[in-house]
Formats: structure tokens, sequence, C-alpha cells
DNA sequence: TTTAGCACTCAAAGCTAAAGAGTGCTAAAA
DNA sequence: TTTTAGCACTCTTTAGCTTTGAGTGCTAAA
């Protein structure tokens, strides 16, 4: 993209973010009151049919205003956004209920998940990533009451999952130990696929007369597998859409959240977006047909890997209209998104990097 | 209610099962073609103006057709409907994923929510009440690793609650055992607003060395007791309203989703239903203005309480139009909650009561 | 290079007329 | 006494038409 000349930035600039404010397409009157902007409509409407004709705004009719393109977007997004700063109190003060769910991934992403939509006010999708293995590193088990125990996994990953488990009443404690015992000597390392009939036949075998316990035990364990496997997307307040004019069309809504249900398409985009932007480390902004998804045109999707150590666990995100408070959204994911990182990794304070004045609400 | 003529009852069982079924008003011309009704439109007409003046129907306007009142649709479930039915295989396939989450009430609402909705294609709303007391019986803990642990609380209730414990590497075993004696003697039957400060210092000073650690599971431990004593409601698959022409208005809609989102209001409405309608038992339907939130009175609220033997543990329900399949829904609600009924209870299999046919889909 | 002026375009809003669905009433038929 | 056919009437919906006004592009002068 060529440089543009300092007042085309200017009016570029200000065509965007009045758009962002009202979702009305601008007018050359209305711009040239525009403070900074000492020239007259006319003048503006000259440079407007320029920024037009290198494919930055766009008319939705001939006697409407101006409105910004996807590329006047990005062109935005890439050169005439600096220094966004969010409300770093806000995300400070939010923190603290992050460091509680210290230790359960599916936590710290629900967590983070609600602390996004809430600062951004759009929907906010995370993403686990799939583990690359997934096998139990050991199990262990609480008698809880009568026939009534808890089954503890602790996964190679570190992970631990919890099942409470109810059965007979005649089940002691004594036996609970034989069928940990069991499971130890025979589950651990394996992986889900590795569970075939002999090894179930051998551990029923060992459960002596509680092997329909045992059978039970067998379906929760290789389910839960499967669950801690899977990739998983989830969504979070969908119905922030409808503050939004853009998707007051019930239709344009409909396809949005058939979207979201179906996780597939946006797991798609998203891994799109990983794999061909730009370092794959910061906030991704896919605008529009940016990213593969056809439903998506008229949206845009901003979203950050974020990682435990240098590997990639997951990816926090935003999806709201194109007409997106892009300096607000790309601060908040950014922080939070940093802020997980270095909580995975153990430094102890979130950090707050730089000297921060609010930006508005 | 007066009894009407059994040639009225046709007509407005007619005219109500057209009206859910496309949500058209119903004219006195399409009616006469139903079969069982072989008289012309104009008497049909004159027998329409009677159950008008009545107040089971009405006209949005002079030359629409009928739409049923509010009572109609309350005489329509009271006296027209019987032998409703489910697709019972559906409901017993799905309850084997019910059991798997039992022992964990939480698990058990959140499955049968989804599944309620899933059957009904409608909102669904589970409610779990506030147990009466809240405390602890037992503090029991896993070491997982370097410095990581898992705290284990079982509540007097019954239910169990878990959490991952980051701490720092060096501790030890030993420091678990030390720490969880200390929670064993001193917190046990203590409700959540018994924690006080003496009571913290006596804590941590037990804690020896690890006594910041301490302070932070005093944290978990309250903000734990505290989730497991209010009273929650959940809201599953609010995005289904937007299949229905109802809910196309987007106010409409706007107002519903802050309904469900504020959940004190539909809280009360359920508590009210409970309390003034029929035997507290069986379905509550309640029907528009039946219910005392304002935004509900185009809207039908259809829930049954849960209970583990005689005392009632939450609610299932679900909202929809007031043009709603009710034979159906009933019938899910029904069945759903039963289930849970015997399943908390301890009965083995879910009983699907009486031979079933199917009912379309 | 900038600006004022002016003719032009086109969506949005309002207005009118025609179409159509459904009713209530009356009078005749069963 | 009940049912039915006929008819005038009401009122929404739809389509087409006009008006309004915001915003533009172009031209010519500053």
């Amino acid at each position: 993209m060529v440089e543009l000349t300092p007042r085309k930035k200017l009016i570029l600039k200000a065509i965007i973010e009045s758009h962002v404010q009202d979702g009305e397409p601008v007018g050359s009157k209305h711009l040239s009151q525009h403070p900074g902007l000492s020239c007259s409509s006319a003048t503006i409407r000259n440079e407007m049919a320029e920024l037009e004709a290198m494919g930055l705004l766009e008319q939705p009719h001939t006697s409407a205003g101006r409105v910004p393109t996807e590329l006047g977007y990005r062109y935005y997004v890439d050169s005439l956004l600096e220094n966004y700063s969010t409300a770093a109190a806000e995300i400070q003060q939010m923190s603290a209920n992050l460091r509680l769910k210290l230790g359960e991934l599916d936590g710290i992403l629900a967590e983070a998940s609600r602390m996004a939509a809430a600062l951004t006010n759009y929907p906010c999708i995370t993403v686990k990533a799939k583990p690359a293995l997934v096998s139990v590193a050991k199990f262990d088990g609480i008698y809880v009451d009568e026939g009534k125990f808890l089954l503890i996994m602790i996964f190679v990953s570190g992970a631990v999952c919890t099942k409470t488990i109810e059965t007979v009443p005649e089940f002691s404690p004594q036996d609970l130990v034989t069928i940990l015992h069991a499971l130890n000597e025979l589950l651990i390392g394996k992986s889900a696929n590795e569970i075939n009939l002999p090894l179930i036949v051998k551990l029923e075998n060992r459960a002596g007369k509680h092997s329909a316990l045992m059978r039970q035990l067998m379906t929760i364990i290789y389910d839960t597998m499967q669950e801690q496997g899977r990739s998983d997307l989830r969504v979070e307040g969908v119905t922030r859409l409808l503050q939004y004019p853009e998707y007051e069309d019930i239709d344009e809504l409909r396809n949005m959240i058939a979207l979201f249900e179906d996780k597939q398409e946006l797991l798609a985009a998203i891994a799109d977006g990983t794999a061909t932007h730009d370092e794959s480390d910061g906030v991704q902004v896919l605008i529009g047909s940016e990213n593969s998804v056809k439903v998506m045109n008229n949206s845009t999707l901003i979203y950050r890997p974020v990682k435990r150590g240098d590997k990639v666990i997951g990816a926090i995100g935003v999806v709201g209209p194109r007409r997106m408070d892009y300096a607000k959204v790309i601060s908040t994911i950014d922080r939070l998104t940093r802020g997980i990182d270095s909580l995975l990794s153990g430094e102890q304070p979130l950090p707050l990097p730089s000297s921060d004045e609010d930006s508005d609400t």
C-alpha cells in the first residue's frame, strides 16, 4: 500500500472513527467540521473521490456519504492505529478472578472469555487446542461415603479431572484401593484408543465382584480422555450481537449464530488466520472476507493465541461487525492473552506494560 | 369455566392446533375444511363469535381470522389436552448421558437442560434451589506434582467440589497433610459467615511457613461455599427463540434476553408459580400474564420441580411463545424431570411409564 | 490548489389506490 | 330452532407514485 498524504490519512481516520461510532455513512459536509480539517467540503469531496479510487472508501449508493471498505479498515489497522490502550484498572481488577482459576485451563479460558466479552461488548470465542497426546499419568481416588467415591485422573499434560462415582453401598474403601491399583497398573500411559477388549476384560477380572462398576468406570474414563483430547471452541455472550444494527436483520443474525453453533468453520478460520497472517504471535485481525468463512464477510474476527511456554494451547478472540472499535478490542485481547501467557508460565504478577491513560469505555 | 358444547370444543381445539402450527390467525373458511367439522363456514363463524364472547378467542383486527386468547390456551391445556406422549426412545437414549453425570447435581441439570432444549426446540431454564445450609463435612487432598495439589471439599449435602491449587515447589506432601489436618479440625461444620478473622489467624498459624497459601485457600474455600449456597438459574439455547416469528421483532427478543440475563425476575416467577398454582408436584404451565413478569406476557413458561426424596432441589423448564406445542413440551418436561427424580432417589432404570406411540417430532 | 455554485442521483418516507381475506348480518332453507 | 347462502363492510397488505433531502460530481472562479 502506497503512502497517503497526511491530509488523506486524516480524512480516512476521521471517516472510520465517525463511522465506527454511529454506523452511518460519513458525508463531506459533516467531515469539514472536524477539528483539524480546515478546508471546505468541496476539497474533502475531491480527496474522498481519490480515496475511493484507491479502494479505501465506497458509497452505499450515489447520494450517500462514504463508508470504509475492507481495505480501508485494513489500512487503518495496519498504519493509522497506534498506541491503543485499555482501561488497565478494569483488567487488573478482574485478573484476580483469573488467578483463582489457575491450574484448570478450562476455567481460565472460561473466565477470560467472560472478561473479554464484558470489556469489549462483543461475543467472545475461546479455543482450546488439541493436545498432542492424552494419557493418564496417575489414577487416584477418595472414598466419600457409603458406595460413593471420587475418581481422580491426573493427565500427563498436568490437567486434573475428577468424577463423582456412585455405586452399591457394599463397596468398601478396600475395594477402592483394589480398583485404583488395577487402573494404575494397566492404564497408565495408555491413550484412549489403546483401551481394547482384552484390556477391559483384564481390568474387570481384577475388580472381582465389582466388575460391573469397572465397566462403568471404563466408559467414564474413556469419555473423559476423549473430552481431554478434543479441541474445543466456546462462544460467550452471543446475545451481545443484538446491540449492533448490523445484526438487526434477523437473517444476518441467524447466520452468525448458526456459524457459532457449527464451530468447525470457526476453528478452520482461526487456524487459517494463524497460518497465513504475519507473525503468528501477535493479535490477528481478520476483516470481512479476509477470513474464509462467507458468513463472516460483514464481520471481523480478532484473536490472539494463548501459550504456555512456547506452545500454543489455545486462543481467545472476539467477533463483531466490521465496523468495530479496533483500538479497544485489539488492546483488550492483547493484554488479556499476554496476562494469561505469563500466568501460565508461572510469573507472579499480571504485567501491565507502559503508562496508561484510560481510553473511553 | 363452563362446559362447552362438543362442537365448540372441537372448533377451539382445531383453531389452537392450526394456529400453533403456522402462527397465522385461523379463518372460518379454512376451518370448515377440517375433517370432523361438517358444517359451513357461516355456522363456524357463529360459533366463533360465541367463543369470542366467552373470551376464548380474539381477532387481531376486524378482517382477520381468530387467534386463541390466553384464556383460550388455558382452557385448552386444562380441558382439551389429553394423553400427551413424547418420543420415548429419544429420552431413553439420552438418559444414558444423564446417568453418567450422576453425583453432580450441576452436571445433571446441565445435561437435562441440553436435552430439554434439544427435544422441544425452545430455550430451557434450570434452577438449582438454595440449600438450607452449606458446610463442609470433610476436607481431603491429593498431592499431584511439585507444589501442585487437589483440594477436595465434601459438603454435608453430599456435593463434592475439587480445586486444583498451584503453590511453591517447596510445598511437600507432608505440608499438605498438615494443612488438611488444620482445615478438618477448624472448619468442619462451619458455615461461610462463621469464617472470621480469629479463625483465619488460627489457621494461618497452623500452616507455619505456608501461611500465605493458607490465606489463598481461605479465599477459595469461602468462594466455593458461597457458590454452593447460591441458588442458581441457567438458561440454555436462547438462540432457539430466533426460529419463531414471535421474536422476529428485535425488541421483543432483546427484552426476553434481558430477562434471561437478569435471572432474579425469572426466579421470582417460578417461585410464584410453584406457590400459587395447583398441586406443586406436576408440570406447571404459566401462560402469558399468568406469570407476573410483564416481559413474558406474550410468552409461556412451562416447568416442573425436581426432587430428591420429597425435597425440591431445583426445577427444569422451557420458555417459548404463547403459541407453543403444549402437548409435546409438557410431556417432555414431565418425563425428563420424573426420570431425574427417580435417578436421584437411587432407583436404577429410568422409568418410561405406559405404552408409547411416538408423537410427531 | 481551493472553493462556491449548481444540476443530478437516489434512498427513504409518505400517500393513494387496489386487492384480498375475513367478518357480521339478514333472510331463506332445513 | 338451526344451518346456510349471499352480500355489504372493514381493515390489512401490497404496489406504485411523488416528494423530500442528503450528498455527490463537475465547472468555473478565486
